[in-house]
DNA sequence: TGTACAACCTCCAGCCACTAGAGGTTCAAG
DNA sequence: CTTGAACCTCTAGTGGCTGGAGGTTGTACA
């Protein structure tokens, strides 16, 4: 039996979002002690653990809850995990698209003021313009 | 002299938004008429479209702040400037580095779940088990 | 000149995923 | 039995908008 102080040392899980994860209806409410308090079982850690590492990979609360609820009625699991995962990198991928685009664009303006620093500031004037970029935003 | 709404249509930016921007201290307030109506001046333009621009870079609001002070102080503008810009680049290429991971450990998570998807689930097995993963996150 | 109605105004609430604080209670070590 | 760290609930704030309510203005047309 853990207290919600042992779980966040053990997940790495603020114990302010634990109660928000609780709340939000991702981790079930814990047993309590005479005083209120809310004492975990191991069980209680593991989905913490799970909730915790998809959160890190990027799933928001929506999904996981989702997940969390096919994980718990093993009939009919993984296919739609499958799709959440998968829709999920998609998502990602795509990110990481356009990151690459500002990218781009930010080492041009960067690289141009480097080069040119007297006068007209072209940080400033490169934001400014538009017509000036390379691809679409 | 455009109104609200031709400024809208003309920079790509939402109504509310370019009230929430006025209020937020990054767009001048503009002349009004006398029934209280906003009417912009292209000066106005220039800067919504600056201000969306670099939005669309992802400088924060907070960024954008500084450079519009900037940008109306021609003594100090350049290297400030030009601090926010590579700042902005680090920070976008740290979140592409950061995605990357992600999409590494997704396509994992995807893939096996594609070639062996009876009995449990490892979508769910592999973001329950942390220690299952390449990277740290 | 009157009227209809789209576009405008302000103010307030909500979104996500936490985070921080106030003000009070409980647990556990000494 | 006392101390004080850790716990409890509740509320509010973060960023960057977005949407709605309820009321006013601008403009095109009859």
């Amino acid at each position: 039996m853990f207290s919600i102080g042992e779980l966040s040392l053990r997940t790495g899980v603020k114990v302010p979002t634990i109660r928000y994860y609780e709340n939000a209806g991702l981790l079930e409410a814990p047993e309590r002690t005479s005083g209120n308090q809310r004492r975990y079982s191991r069980s209680g850690l593991e989905r913490l653990s799970f909730i915790s590492h998809a959160r890190a990979l990027g799933l928001s609360i929506e999904d996981i809850r989702e997940l969390v609820e096919l994980a718990s009625d093993p009939e009919r699991p993984c296919g739609e995990a499958h799709h959440i995962a998968s829709a999920h990198l998609a998502s990602v991928r795509a990110r990481i698209r356009k990151l690459k685009k500002l990218e781009r664009e930010l080492m041009r303006i960067v690289k141009i003021s480097d080069a040119d620093c007297v006068g007209e500031c072209h940080v400033i004037q490169s934001l400014a313009d538009h017509a000036l970029c390379e691809s679409d935003h």
